[in-house]
DNA sequence: GCCAACGTTGGC
DNA sequence: GCCAACGTTGGC
């Protein structure tokens, strides 16, 4: 899910559960889908200061004990065309790259905790951008919440070599034992501890699996 | 607050 | 396109 349309982005605060927001995707339609107030965030500044309410789970990565900043998350998108109430929700890392300043409001995002990591997220953190819903799901490249293009994964990371490797290190307490990918499975945006995250980072650098 | 019906996500 | 997982809604 997700989307993002590049300037627009009315920083207006959510309110809360939204029905449904789209993604305008970058060269999609826009307009219409307007009506609805989205989620977001921004670029400006601002975006994601906030962590008000942030969720009371997830531990560790957030609510630490005042500083770290930096934690690192992964994001969904769909790459392939879909519509969802007449809206084409694609948007894959090439229309994140088409945008002004390769640089996206990611909206779109429905559910309670998804819209709650949005929210905890500070400017200039990394993500990964997921590709899912598609022939190939799986990370295509690394992005800073902004949401700002940074650059293309050296080697697609698929769904399914991280998915062996997670069930491997379930057994052996590898770094990937507890992603959220593969036990919180429906979350749009997700955190990845710092382990994850260079883990995740180290597989450019191997043969896929 | 419980829980059944319903809707969505997203892999396959 | 199918369907499992699981989140959301809403009656009670």
């Amino acid at each position: 899910m997700l989307g993002a349309s590049a300037q627009r982005c009315p920083l207006q605060r959510e309110t809360m559960p939204r029905p449904r927001k789209r993604p305008t995707g970058a060269a999609g339609p826009e307009k219409k889908g307007q009506s609805e107030k989205r989620t977001k965030f921004e670029n400006s500044g601002e975006a994601s200061a906030k962590v008000e309410n942030s969720s009371p789970q997830n531990t560790s990565v957030f609510k630490n004990c005042g500083k770290k900043l930096s934690n690192y998350w992964l994001m969904k998108s769909e790459p392939e065309s879909r519509l969802d109430k007449g809206i084409d929700v694609k948007f894959s890392i090439e229309d994140l790259k088409a945008q002004p300043m390769q640089t996206a409001c990611w909206d779109g995002v429905r559910n309670y905790q998804a819209r709650n990591f949005l929210r905890a997220m500070k400017l200039e953190e990394e993500a990964f951008f997921y590709h899912s819903n598609c022939k190939e799901p799986g990370i295509v490249g690394l992005m800073k919440v902004d949401v700002q293009f940074i650059r293309m994964m050296k080697r697609f990371i698929s769904l399914a070599e991280l998915k062996t490797y997670h069930q491997s290190h379930k057994a052996t307490g590898g770094p990937l034992k507890n992603m959220a990918l593969f036990t919180r499975q429906r979350l749009s945006v997700q955190p990845l501890t710092q382990e994850e995250f260079d883990f995740i980072l180290s597989l450019e650098e191997k043969e896929p699996s």
